[in-house]
DNA sequence: AAAAAG
DNA sequence: TTTTTGA
DNA sequence: CGAAAC
């Protein structure tokens, strides 16, 4: 898109603008055409600059990054001062979750700065969310006119402060020419009903080609009715809701798709029209949301909390190498009733199947959640122990996959792949067992759950799964452990990509989340005729790997050779 | 359970 | 009405 | 080889 057709209509991005409808998506953008600079003209013709602070350090990063990419500017003002550079930028919007600090930073660093707006986060979150420009005035925090605290009295209280500086934004509010031009018009609220409906309409079909910003930074504003459908998905499954197992889970997975399909959109649903513009809810899923509508819970849902049997098959089937078929079997048959029961009665079964069961029994009230910063900490331990040991170096790199890696704040697994360094990628000699020994060595590993077997010699795997026929030469080496991190024990998963040019696919797959996957191997078969696997894309018809030009070497480039928008990890949050 | 294909 | 739903 | 689990 050309900058001169941008300058032309710039006035018609404002807030009010009643803009021509692009191609049926006007309310956001989560579709292909992405107008990429959509921060980049504010007033004026300079760029919009953006002050992030303070924020929690990986919501800083997010955001910054973003935003920077939409077209803004983003000044970073931390506590130290930094150097020069001077934006002299008229439309400043600060966004910060603290303005009282905030107010106190741009001061201190900056007095010739005009026009300072300070913003809720929020509004960043929608602007990136719905990749178009959104009025910040409803999301004005407070405002700052440098001429006006100079005169007034030093207030010295954080109270005080506050309340003549709002005083000061009801007034320079009406003072338009005080202000950016976006503040000068008039709100524009996102209770428009016809809008709403558009958009809602207008997302696309499948869940890879939306973005879910939301998740990762902040609560989104549907996320309790997503949390219900979700566990109506689970209660499906656990009651293997409508005869066998298959027929249960394509019903149970029905209501985790509508709970994804919400977490595309960036406004709390008030009807259940709204719902039912949206692609995935049907008649069924629609009745749970008038009712959650209704009455703000489900009784469907209250079952799953008062089901005695409901709830001892909830704690069964989190135990590792306990599915749904084994927790029931467990409760229904062996007259097992509580885990008190399952860990006393599966420590005296002798049977190899219960091996793995008591091997992880042994750490069940010792495992804990972890942080997203311990996550990063532990790919970080990894690394120093799989490098630099005084041992032959195993060039080896690393990268945080799972849950974590979408920026989700907690979790009870990390998920870490590993391949070898770009200059050793020729070696596709597995490092599996070498790498376990190390991690156990260092005290990280504390047991070894499950790995795969046949990591020495050669070993190459021919798969010819029914529906793809699709052939690699090197299975992946999975690890399954309980590891050890400041006293807490979690789930560690390890993949090793012995192929490292496969490792991009490798890090789509395994960076989730389930119902944006499923969405993006089904988008590939339905638009391209290509099956898409943790090992790469190949024909559906042939079985032979589909040569894409250039070739791949990261997620990134994987996107763009299937023609489709990229999506940051935490986008794919659905 | 929902949507696309037949 | 039948088929498909990730690998 | 198929079921179950991840």
């Amino acid at each position: 898109m050309s900058s001169k057709s941008n300058t032309s209509d710039r006035d018609e991005h404002g807030p009010h603008a009643k803009r021509p409808r692009k191609g049926g998506l006007s309310y956001a953008n989560q579709g292909l055409k992405t107008d990429v600079d959509f921060l980049s003209r504010g007033d004026s013709d300079r760029p919009i600059a953006v002050i992030l602070t303070p924020l929690r350090e990986r919501q800083q990063q997010i955001l910054s990054r973003n935003l920077k990419a939409a077209g803004a500017k983003i000044l970073q003002f931390d506590e130290r001062k930094s150097e020069d550079e001077q934006p002299a930028t008229e439309g400043l919007v600060v966004v910060t979750d603290n303005p009282k600090k905030a107010r106190r930073v741009v001061e201190n660093r900056e007095e010739t700065m005009k026009n300072v707006v300070f913003v809720e986060t929020k509004w960043a979150t929608r602007v990136l969310a719905e990749q178009r420009w959104v009025p910040i005035q409803p999301y004005v925090l407070e405002q700052t006119k440098a001429t006006q605290h100079e005169s007034s009295t030093v207030p010295e209280s954080d109270e005080i402060n506050l309340d003549t500086a709002l005083e000061a934004s009801s007034k320079s509010r009406k003072n338009a020419d005080t202000l950016p031009v976006w503040c000068r018009k008039k709100t524009c609220e996102n209770s428009d009903i016809a809008e709403k409906r558009e958009f809602l309409e207008g997302l696309p079909r499948f869940l890879c080609e939306r973005c879910t910003i939301t998740q990762a930074i902040y609560e989104a504003p549907n996320n309790e009715l997503c949390k219900l459908l979700e566990i109506i998905e689970k209660k499906r499954r656990l009651e293997q809701a409508g005869g066998s197992e298959a027929e249960a889970d394509i019903r149970a997975r029905a209501y985790r798709r509508a709970s994804a399909a919400l977490k595309c959109v960036p406004f709390k649903l008030q009807t259940v029209q709204d719902a039912q513009a949206l692609h995935s809810l049907g008649p069924r899923v629609l009745s749970i949301v008038q009712e959650y509508l209704m009455n703000g819970t489900v009784r469907e849902v209250q079952l799953m909390e008062t089901d005695h049997r409901l709830r001892i098959l909830t704690q069964f089937q989190s135990v590792y190498g306990l599915g749904y078929v084994s927790a029931r079997r467990y409760y229904d048959e062996l007259r097992i009733t509580s885990m008190d029961q399952l860990v006393e009665k599966s420590s005296r079964d002798e049977s190899s199947e219960a091996n793995v069961l008591v091997r992880y029994l042994g750490y069940i009230d010792k495992l804990a959640h972890l942080r997203w910063k311990d996550a990063v900490a532990v790919v970080d331990m990894v690394s120093q122990a799989a490098n630099v040991t005084g041992e032959d170096d195993l060039h080896l790199r690393f990268q945080l996959c799972g849950g974590f890696r979408r920026g989700e704040s907690s979790g009870h697994d990390v998920d870490i792949l590993y391949c070898r360094q770009e200059k050793y990628a020729h070696d596709c000699s597995s490092v599996m067992k070498e790498l376990i020994s190390r991690l156990e060595r260092t005290g990280l590993i504390v047991k070894v759950l499950r790995e795969s077997s046949d990591t020495n010699g050669w070993n190459e795997v021919r798969y010819h799964a029914r529906s793809s026929r699709a052939i690699f030469r090197y299975a992946h080496d999975v690890v399954h452990a309980i590891a050890k991190y400041k006293g807490c024990f979690f789930r560690l998963d390890l993949v090793g990509v012995r192929d490292a040019f496969e490792f991009c696919f490798t890090t789509i797959s395994w960076s989730g989340s389930t119902p944006f996957q499923r969405d993006l191997r089904w988008w590939c078969e339905k638009k391209k005729g290509w099956t898409f696997n943790e090992h790469g894309v190949f024909d559906r018809e042939s079985g032979q790997r589909v040569k894409l030009n250039p070739e791949p070497k990261s997620e990134m480039d994987v996107f763009a050779a299937l023609g489709l928008t990229y999506r940051a990890p935490f986008e794919r949050s659905c």
